[in-house]
DNA sequence: AATGGTCAAGTCAGC
DNA sequence: GCTGACTTGACCATT
């Protein structure tokens, strides 16, 4: 069991997800912007490394328009190096990392070119993993798409467009149940027809569900990673007391956590803390989950 | 240096 | 029809 945080560390005084306007985009704006988000990557996890934080997702603006038709620059060249040193580190470390592209990747859209473009995108997630040598436990987290008022033909969509990917692209998806369209219950069926692991995103199942109990849903979720997949990822956070249901929280509910630990026993997952305060939260979390014997710590 | 409008991409709910 | 939320404020022209 690791304990992680997603894209940005508001201790460090950098970031990773440095990015710039389309208009202003030249190939050395683009260059320089890389240099700076993989630098501050590096620095992020090696802070992480020494708090027994082993579980981070990058974000997808690390190479900002990496599949856009303006990015003419081979960015997978001028950086291999440094992106196999950075695969390396993480390796060694023990780390395990996520990417979950954003809201506009959607394989099952009915307009073509928005599938086309979305499949770029996941291409462009797939070789940064690849290029930093990661194993196929190194995951591409997507939500289902949209329901497009026929929520039956959307996830035939969705099945359709899975199946005819590219390898290197399925090999690292999995998909998460979301808050107001697919339920857990939904990403299970469609793992049933194509084998796509599921991954559970706690808090969405509790505002999106059929009844069933949070371990049976855990446990059947899990099921779903296969040997190379990994210890299998779960999302976690709570309600923001004043936003819409649905909304993640400031801080994490450190009460509810140790619950979640002590629901989960005796099943193991790796848990990624979706709460605003990132990192502040995240300690909280390893300091609470070190009583536990799943608790993986650094080896450093 | 401070301000405020605007930013690649889509969907959907709520006004 | 427009705005805001989504995992998240930062960029940039103008003053």
């Amino acid at each position: 069991m690791r304990i992680g945080y997603p894209c940005i560390n508001r201790s460090i005084g950098c970031r990773s997800d440095r990015k710039f306007r389309l208009a202003s985009f030249n190939p050395e704006r683009f260059s320089t912007t890389i240099s700076g988000n993989l630098s501050c990557l590096r620095q992020i996890l090696a802070w992480n490394v020494m708090r027994d934080i082993l579980f981070f997702r990058i974000s997808s603006d690390i190479i900002p328009f990496a599949s856009h038709p303006v990015c003419s620059v081979p960015w997978q060249v001028q950086f291999s190096e440094e992106l196999e040193l950075t695969g390396h580190y993480i390796r060694e470390s023990g780390i395990r990392i996520s990417m979950h592209p954003d809201q506009f990747i959607l394989l099952n859209s009915p307009d073509e070119q928005i599938v086309s473009r979305s499949i770029d995108e996941l291409a462009y997630h797939a070789s940064l993993l690849d290029l930093m040598g990661l194993d196929t436990q190194a995951k591409i987290q997507l939500h289902v798409g949209g329901c497009y008022g026929d929520p039956e033909g959307s996830i035939a969509r969705f099945i359709r467009e899975y199946q005819s990917l590219d390898p290197a692209i399925k090999r690292r998806l999995v998909i998460e149940n979301d808050e107001v369209r697919f339920t857990a219950a939904q990403c299970l069926n469609i793992n049933e027809q194509t084998g796509i692991p599921v991954l559970l995103d706690v808090f969405h199942h509790a505002c999106n569900n059929n009844g069933e109990e949070v371990w049976d849903v855990l446990n059947a979720t899990g099921s779903t990673w296969g040997a190379g997949d990994g210890i299998p990822m779960v999302d976690y956070s709570s309600q923001h007391p004043e936003k819409r249901p649905g909304g993640h929280a400031e801080h994490i509910d450190l009460a509810d956590f140790q619950k979640f630990l002590e629901i989960s026993r005796p099943l193991e997952r790796d848990i990624m803390l979706e709460v605003k305060d990132k990192e502040t939260s995240a300690l909280s979390a390893v300091s609470l989950a070190k009583n536990d014997p799943r608790f993986e710590a650094g080896k450093l």
